[in-house]
DNA sequence: AATCACCGTTGTGTATACAAGATAGGCAAT
DNA sequence: ATTGCCTATCTTGTATACACAACGGTGATT
């Protein structure tokens, strides 16, 4: 997987760590619960505790993974009702991003936009929902940049970051790229349009679905698993 | 060196340093641009290096100080646009507080929430600024809390906390004491009403003025710098 | 005299060693 | 048999030691 040789090592070895402890905390190796032992890590990645308790510091402060003094660091039981919290969270924030977008756009973020958007046409039109799943991330990368607030961008950026894992979940579902790409569209109409208004109820709106689809998606599974 | 005698030890030493560091960036004993050597750091608090470390890449991590590899910890030029960025984004954070609150506040949080501004009352007919602005903050507490989400709720608070000292210096604006309950008072009706687009409205208004009170203030700082 | 290269110093990044607290297991007493 | 206490061990938190990279200064060469 990780080989030493893709390791640069011209930037601190405990980003680097943060950043694999993360990839390994999102993707599910290190489930909700799971106990992070700092000697166990260290062996795993080949390096000593001390960076590791710093990338692990920075994971606690990003809130990524909780420690409790003495009492070691653990991945939080991220119970489905706080994904949906997020996810809220995360639609006022991008609702926010297209009513500064709209007011503030220039020409050029504006073509930037709209090809963004045609890419996005492209991985409909060939069904390929990986293809969309990343152009999508661009797509809203392009409303968050137009929004001119750097802060902003960095805070909606690291939300839309932190629910990317639950957000890939409704990757497959029916229809579900052929809405997001109408929804975009409407997005791209009202941002261009300058109504800054109406950017933001579609933005929350569009965003909103997906946290409606999670909980969906979380209810079926409870179902299942309930035996029913 | 400090005494041993207050610092409980009961948490970790880092969390401390980064409180006592922070409080130093926050109050301009560090102003920016500052370089923090790490071994200084160290002797100040009669530390190792290694509680230091972990404080400052905390700060890091929150956005307080900017660390570069090899190139040592600064505290960043926080440029007054900056600042008004994230006035901004705090305005928007509020308003989401208050659209929720007014939708799902409890009769128990109405009946807190109202305690708290009456509170203020008290401190405004005081005339007692400070006691206003440390009730001030329970009163946004309060909506933030009313909001029933618990993962905004953090997110306001942190960005409240970090937001402090610049809203701080308008403590003496003249009848900035005044004119901040009026606002609060239509805010708490707009709640209990249960009207949340009109919540979450008087919300950003408050806290845009705060943002602008703050730009006015840096001018007026800038003129008088520039030895006008 | 100016520029480049080499060396020394300074400070960060990492590893290891040490101390203190927490947990778990066993033993004893009721 | 159960419960409470004590101890042993494990893990975190802190200190110290070491390695390496970057910056500055000085000297030699062109």
């Amino acid at each position: 997987m990780n080989s030493p040789a893709e390791i640069p090592a011209t930037t601190r070895q405990s980003e680097r760590l943060g950043e694999l402890i993360e990839e390994r905390i999102v993707t599910g190796v290190y489930p909700p619960g799971t106990r992070l032992d700092e000697q166990e890590l260290a062996d795993t990645f080949g390096v000593s505790r001390t960076p590791v308790r710093e990338a692990l510091i920075q994971l606690s402060s990003v809130g990524l993974i909780e420690i409790k003094p003495r009492r070691g660091a653990t991945v939080p039981e991220v119970g489905a009702d706080r994904v949906c919290e997020m996810f809220e969270v995360m639609a006022e924030l991008e609702a926010m991003c297209g009513r500064l977008a709209a007011r503030r756009i220039t020409p050029g973020e504006q073509l930037a936009l709209q090809e963004a958007h045609r890419a996005c046409e492209a991985a409909r039109d060939a069904n390929t929902p990986d293809i969309y799943y990343q152009l999508n991330e661009v797509f809203h990368q392009r409303i968050y940049e137009a929004s001119h607030n750097g802060f902003l961008v960095e805070q909606a950026t690291a939300l839309h970051r932190r629910l990317r894992p639950y957000r890939r979940l409704q990757l497959r579902v029916r229809n579900r790229m052929a809405t997001s790409f109408n929804e975009h569209q409407a997005i791209v109409e009202a941002i261009i349009k300058g109504d800054s208004d109406l950017a933001a109820a579609q933005l929350r709106a569009h965003v909103t679905v997906q946290g409606e689809r999670f909980a969906d998606l979380v209810a079926t599974l409870r179902d299942f698993k309930a035996g029913a």
